[in-house]
DNA sequence: GTATAGGGTTCCAAAATAGAACTCGTCAAC
DNA sequence: GTTGACGAGTTCTATTTTGGAACCCTATAC
């Protein structure tokens, strides 16, 4: 399969990765979040090569993560900012940070830690459910159909080529 | 700089992308998480290539993300089982959902909700802070130098050639 | 003994990436 | 009014990484 079919699953995760699932684009919108926002100031924190880094910022612009916003107009300037929907993947970056800490740290400990700022305490943000604010883990959950693949049953769209697994989660 | 460079940053993104960012790896731990535990059934699933599966199979073990269980010892056959390791990346998978779910749909909605068991609610994760409990957002953290660079700094192991956000962090 | 299944390898062509050099306005200094 | 530097890209080539298909090996079923 081409990566660019992967996006026709029905699964948010393969649509997701269609658009940071490479090398760079997650350092890049990491970058962003430390207020990274020109293209030499991407190219100099990453290391990566100008020609990558064009194509990347594009794509992310394409995608709504990132906008550009005009900041000299004379030189016809432009600085790439996150959008709210680029804004939104703070909990996806957390998430892999705290797993990084965890599992890839030197003896040192974790390199950057994170002030809640509204409570003042360095904090490790938990993953919890929303009804009983008691912690998720991934025994404790059982994934059901949602709308997103019943409507599509509902209407015939699902064929037979289509992974068991939609029909019949096993999670 | 090449791919292999890239986790010599003191950054636990950075790091944990040299194991799981690119096309295929986190679509195989998603799989793993459905009890996909074959060869062939990861193929089938996927769409991927036998070679390449072969080989993010192979790096993922290397990694220890997965494990190799032996289920038929005449013909010697192995299943890939989650580690520990592996299924503490279930949060991280949760909140790539999550996002996708908000923002990648077409209009039928999520493909597939979460219940949890605990509660026997459909749940949507929060990400909250293990302080005072609210929900974190970008805004409201304010990163900190953590053990893993400080030590390093007092070292001096970081030479002015790491990137000035490892010292001066402006998130 | 032929077929089939599981779990791979090998080989080659196509696509993506890295590294370096080149472009093109606009300043600013001399 | 030329030279040099800067920011933001392109273009070019060599190297890696993928995708697709074919092949291999063992074991069991018929």
């Amino acid at each position: 399969m081409r990566w660019e079919e992967i996006d026709s699953q029905v699964c948010s995760i393969a649509r997701a990765l269609t658009i940071f699932g490479d090398r760079w684009t997650l350092l890049i919108i990491r970058d962003a979040f430390r207020r990274v926002r020109r293209f030499s100031d991407f190219q100099k924190s990453l290391g990566i090569t100008r020609h990558r880094l064009s194509d990347r910022l594009n794509k992310l612009v394409e995608a709504e993560l990132l906008e550009k916003v005009l900041y000299d107009q004379k030189m016809n300037r432009y600085e790439y900012c996150l959008t709210e929907k680029g804004m939104d993947l703070y909990p996806v970056l957390m998430t892999v940070v705290q797993w990084g800490d965890k599992w890839l740290c030197d003896g040192d400990g974790a390199p950057i830690m994170f002030e809640h700022k509204t409570c003042g305490h360095v904090s490790s943000p938990r993953f919890a459910c929303d009804h009983c604010a008691n912690d998720i883990h991934a025994r404790d959950i059982k994934p059901v159909l949602g709308p997103g693949v019943l409507k599509k049953l509902e209407r015939g769209e699902l064929t037979s080529d289509d992974p068991q697994h939609i029909k019949e989660i096993v999670y």
